[in-house]
DNA sequence: GACCAGGCACATC
DNA sequence: GATGTGCATGGT
């Protein structure tokens, strides 16, 4: 176990040094963390950020305007962020439980428990656990490590995980293998998404990438 | 034009 | 419980 904790420093390490210190999220203020959030499923971030600017620029990045806003003038607002329909009504499902379960104050919905906090958002029709689990380290700034699909491909890539392992096999692995500390967890998954855009993709050549060095899969860099 | 991108819910077997 | 499918835009 000592030995598999070094192994995950030794990589975030390496990461770090050639990526620099990713200051995760990058969104202003805990709701427009949330709307990014639930914006990313399956999503390119840039095209995130068309859609954010819209709902900014339309004056609703507010629970209460948000509230108010009917789901098909929000749906046209964040067309560019794809799946604009079924992701306007995740927003609304989300932003209506705040109302619901807090008043409205977005604060006092992210200041409870983890285990709370993660309970009730995985409950919200529309957040499963990767967006719930980013909502609570980026937004909240609790720790609940995130696993998304570049987490999968470094780590099994590099032998760290089997292929059936689920997520919260992978979560697990990370939490009881670190120390619990939000800002290295936060900066932890910004760094795989780092390397994850440009190595340890199906195809991708290891040449360069700054977990070169580490064991690979038999695959790693073929056609 | 094909493929991919910081998922999730639901239907079907 | 495992597998398949719909949701959709924009960049490469």
């Amino acid at each position: 176990m000592a030995k598999t904790s070094q192994t995950l420093m030794d990589m975030y390490r390496a990461m770090r040094q050639r990526f620099g210190h990713q200051a995760w999220w990058p969104g202003e203020g805990q709701l427009e963390i949330c709307i990014g959030a639930i914006l990313t499923q399956n999503t390119n971030w840039r095209n995130v950020e068309k859609a954010v600017a819209n709902v900014k620029a339309a004056g609703l990045m507010s629970v209460s305007r948000l509230h108010s806003t009917p789901q098909i003038q929000l749906a046209q607002l964040i067309k560019p962020a794809g799946y604009y329909n079924i992701k306007a009504k995740r927003l609304h499902n989300f932003i209506n439980r705040v109302c619901q379960s807090a008043g409205g104050d977005i604060a006092a919905f992210l200041g409870r428990s983890v285990q709370s906090l993660r309970e009730e958002l995985l409950s919200i029709n529309g957040i499963g656990r990767e967006t719930a689990d980013s909502i609570i380290l980026y937004a909240a700034g609790k720790p609940s490590f995130v696993v998304d699909t570049y987490t999968y491909r470094v780590l099994l890539r590099h032998l760290l995980i089997a292929p059936e392992d689920d997520y919260e096999a992978i979560k697990d692995f990370f939490e009881s293998n670190l120390a619990q500390d939000v800002e290295l967890w936060n900066d932890y998954h910004a760094q795989f998404v780092a390397v994850g855009k440009t190595y340890c993709r199906p195809a991708a050549k290891c040449e360069g990438c700054p977990l070169e060095g580490l064991p690979h899969d038999r695959f790693a860099g073929q056609q």
